[in-house]
DNA sequence: TGGCCTTACGTATGACGTAAGGATG
DNA sequence: CATCCTTACGTCATACGTAAGGCCA
């Protein structure tokens, strides 16, 4: 069982609708959507449909699976935000160094400006 | 970005080493899970290990991203558990039928014990 | 130089698209 | 009979194993 069973299988429960999943949700070809549902079936050893001539609609097994299968996938998808978080270098600072008193007869000294850069 | 790429992050984080993972973990060949390892870094666009000649070591895009990983692949373990829960048909009940009063002279009378399956 | 990781390459598993078939209202 | 799902099949992507190469103590 793959991440991309997870995907097909929310987008067909939510749609209620193999055909309508595959071309406005995942673009690609109904029948092979078919398949995987069905090897997901098959692997879990349960029923997660009931295939109707209108549709498809979950079983009790098929809700079950449903809520879990969102967590997992959402999760898989804040692995990644948060590992390119956490790669990116720190906060770079735009510092400006300056000289004051100049002319004024007393002696000169160094300010800076620094700028953090907003992510 | 699929389920093994995760549990093989996973056993290759846990391991602190990609030959032990490989060969103790995920029974696999060991290129080929450095080549996974590699293809999930790309997609992610960040290194999640600093590799050294005494094995891997996560850096803090790894580390962020491992949380994350662990809850995303326990889910998927979990939706299946719980769609065969689901699944499973309704307790069984084992009934037992007996006649009472007979030979008394009074008229029989229908008892009944029922026994629920220990599931 | 020995352990560990990577690159290179051939093989094969399996995911996908197209076409045809079956079921249901 | 129109809609939707399934089966069948050829093609292609890619995951895997084997072999060779590079890197660092």
């Amino acid at each position: 069982m793959e991440l991309r069973h997870l995907r097909y299988f929310i987008a067909v429960a939510e749609e209620g609708n193999v055909t309508a999943a595959a071309e406005k949700r995942l673009h690609t070809a109904q029948p092979s959507l078919s398949r995987q549902l069905r090897d997901l079936e098959v692997e879990i050893g349960a029923s997660l449909f009931t295939r109707g001539a209108r549709g498809v609609e979950l079983t009790d097994a098929g809700r079950a699976f449903l809520a879990h299968a969102r967590v997992s996938v959402r999760e898989a998808s804040e692995a990644v935000q948060a590992a390119r978080r956490a790669a990116r270098p720190p906060k770079p600072v735009f510092s400006v160094g300056f000289l004051t008193g100049q002319g004024t007869g007393s002696p000169a000294s160094l300010g800076c400006y620094e700028a953090s850069c907003r992510r």
